[in-house]
DNA sequence: TAGTAAAATTATAAATAATATTATTATTAA
DNA sequence: TTAATAATAATATTATTTATAATTTTACTA
């Protein structure tokens, strides 16, 4: 999988240094939704020397070849990101302990959709964010 | 309308300042998701004193109250507001001209999402964004 | 309607988040 | 192995949002 995004890396013309597989392989350990800090923060543990910049720039070439995601969860002021594992997939928030897991599957009916949104309106994509309690935060109340 | 947001405030104890009715006044005129700054320069033509830090608490205070959404839309870094005028509802936005629209009604069925989500997590809310491209941006195309 | 307590505003400053610039270093492909 | 070029580090800057303290306003009460 890592070398996978590699490959595309390297298709594009990129070159492949430490601190990019660093973030990429950081970003695929934690697996859910740093910010670049908190990012940044995993990769200096064994990597003492990268830079919070660097961190951003890899972020967000990663986000423009679509191999990374940015996401907005509420009340959080500053982007988290995930690795894209190629599939449309959405987001379980836990209001409690803000965490979040991807739901195993897209819910919602795409013709529902285009039928809310009209016949002028062409739908290229959509985003599902579902917010609640986990159960430890539900026994916790 | 207007009015009840009034009313609500003074209910919790608040008070009423011009900037606070100028904040709510702005955000009901212009209808659809300025950012911070788009909404003090609105405010600004009728009320050039307001400071942009008065916009800001008014919009949290707001926000807290349930009065006021934020919305993160994609490709933009800041957050977006809008009066939540009670009920729930979603968004339209064309990548083309980042104009949105609200949603006559909610596409998406709740059973459905507490399925995906399994019997150990409490929904208690979801959020839904429809991207795409409007009429006006198709045809240019 | 004048006085007063509480809250909001202003002004200033600061924290936080993200990007830009430039010299240096490292990677890739020949 | 080396030249071309992309990436990094260091520094600085911009942008967004929040905090603090002094002053002014609001809303209530006598």
């Amino acid at each position: 999988m890592m070398e996978d995004i590699i490959k595309k890396l390297k298709d594009k013309g990129c070159k492949i240094t430490p601190q990019r597989r660093a973030v990429i392989q950081s970003l695929a350990k934690l697996a859910k939704f740093p910010t670049a800090l908190e990012l940044c923060n995993d990769i200096r543990q064994a990597n003492p020397e990268i830079g919070l910049d660097t961190v951003y720039r890899n972020l967000n070439l990663l986000a423009d070849m679509g191999v990374v995601n940015q996401i907005n969860l509420p009340g959080k002021d500053t982007k988290v990101f995930e690795l894209a594992l190629g599939k449309h997939h959405h987001h379980l928030v836990c209001l409690g302990c803000g965490k979040a897991n991807c739901l195993d599957y897209c819910p919602v009916d795409e013709q529902e959709l285009q039928k809310a949104a009209g016949s002028k309106f062409e739908i290229v994509g959509h985003s599902l964010e579902l917010y609640g309690y986990c159960q430890k935060c539900r026994t916790a109340k």
